[in-house]
DNA sequence: CAGGAATGTCAAGGAATTGTCAAAATGATT
DNA sequence: AATCATTTTGACAATTCCTTGACATTCCTG
């Protein structure tokens, strides 16, 4: 299934182009000349628009928010490089990203690509966490050191999460156990010394950085 | 008082953009379109930084570097579509975290205001102590004097915070005993003798200071 | 300025904490 | 139900640190 794109310019000319261009890329291109054949269109149901702003007679700003209203694609503006100055902002009125023109063709498909793939990829804003080479994506609960990946338990990937958002911070066993677990451990809290112990395996498979320090009499915590 | 954000970008269409939409959502927005005049603005003392690291004739990773040498604060990586493998290696430069142009506008104001809590969070919970070049931080049981960290035990840190908590105060031997241990000592308190001297040492290891005073026949107290 | 009491120094044994491992209990998947 | 992965447990080893006691030094007082 390819992406349907809607194009608006007053330009017929341009519209034209692009479309052919376009298509060619492997898009359905659909087409409008002014406002109301715009709004009209939008009942193809675009994956992503390209809206010149600067068009006679129309409001772009106006006519963005209305298609905004409609539809939550992503919206591209062409805008000519005269305008830089408008009073509005076109991010404001729910545009994504802006084209000057005049453009490259392969800049505007990459673009285009760029913004397809990133809409596919879920827009749950990713939280991320760093320290040192090692990356977490607590989304998607991931762990990257350089280009691989390290695989965790649940346990030991909530443990690696609680001491790394409060990275610097020592956290004695009870603690860390309430936080992770949710409730106080009852007996000792033991495990804890597994947990951290297979962590720091994991790690140490892939590199000699030391990441949990042990604070003797007190706790753990993730060095930052 | 609303939070200072300073946005590096070459484009100064973009920078004015955001600039224009960030005002409205209640910051104050700085920008910069090139190394010199990021450096420059960092006087401002910003709370977060929106930096694109491909901009041309800056290399963005070193203007991080030398950026993080100045400030603490949250840094957020704008990166091309192109090159995003390289957005990896952001966070070994200092980055905190990393968008992906082309990037929803929400996107980008919820991982600011996400940075900015979670800054804001993390610089309440660290309870820090100073007295002359010695900093303590209580949270992360830390000392350091100027760029070098001291490292001591469980109980000479106790000792450490009792006593600098309460700067200027003496104490006789059972007090700290009672306050550090938190039951009275049984036979003599002479266990404090050693500590401090094990204390003293590792601060005379860095500094000449004294910091610990014996008052001779009383007790102990912290200069302040 | 000598004597005694308080503090400083040092080395070493013992206490407490943490690391390690294997095996048992629990939970998930087919 | 059987298998597999994960979590928990407990015993032991390794490590760190706390404490002790003997001795040296300093300080105050007579």
């Amino acid at each position: 299934m390819s992406y349907k794109l809607l194009i608006v310019d007053d330009e017929k000319m341009l519209t034209d182009l692009l479309q052919e261009y376009l298509k060619n890329e492997g898009y359905l291109v659909y087409t409008a000349n002014n406002a109301a054949e715009a709004l009209e269109k939008l009942g193809v149901n675009p994956d992503l628009i390209l809206l010149d702003i600067n068009m006679p007679e129309v409001d772009g700003y106006q006519l963005c928010r209305e298609i905004r209203s409609h539809v939550a694609c992503p919206i591209l503006f062409l805008t000519a490089r005269i305008a830089e100055q408008d009073s509005v902002n076109g991010f404001a009125v729910g545009g994504d990203d802006y084209i000057t023109k005049p453009f490259r063709l392969h800049e505007l498909t990459a673009r285009i690509a760029a913004h397809l793939r990133r809409d596919a990829r879920s827009r749950q804003s990713s939280r991320v966490v760093a320290s040192n080479h090692l990356i977490v994506n607590l989304s998607e609960r991931s762990v990257f050191f350089q280009e691989q990946e390290l695989v965790f338990s649940k346990r030991e990937f909530d443990i690696i999460e609680f001491l790394m958002t409060h990275a610097g911070q020592v956290f004695d066993k009870e603690r860390i156990y309430e936080g992770v677990w949710g409730y106080e451990a009852e007996g000792d809290s033991d495990v804890i010394k597994e947990h951290i112990r297979k962590i720091r395996a994991k790690i140490k498979a892939v590199t000699e950085e030391e990441y949990i320090e042990t604070v003797w009499g007190v706790g753990y915590k993730w060095r930052h």
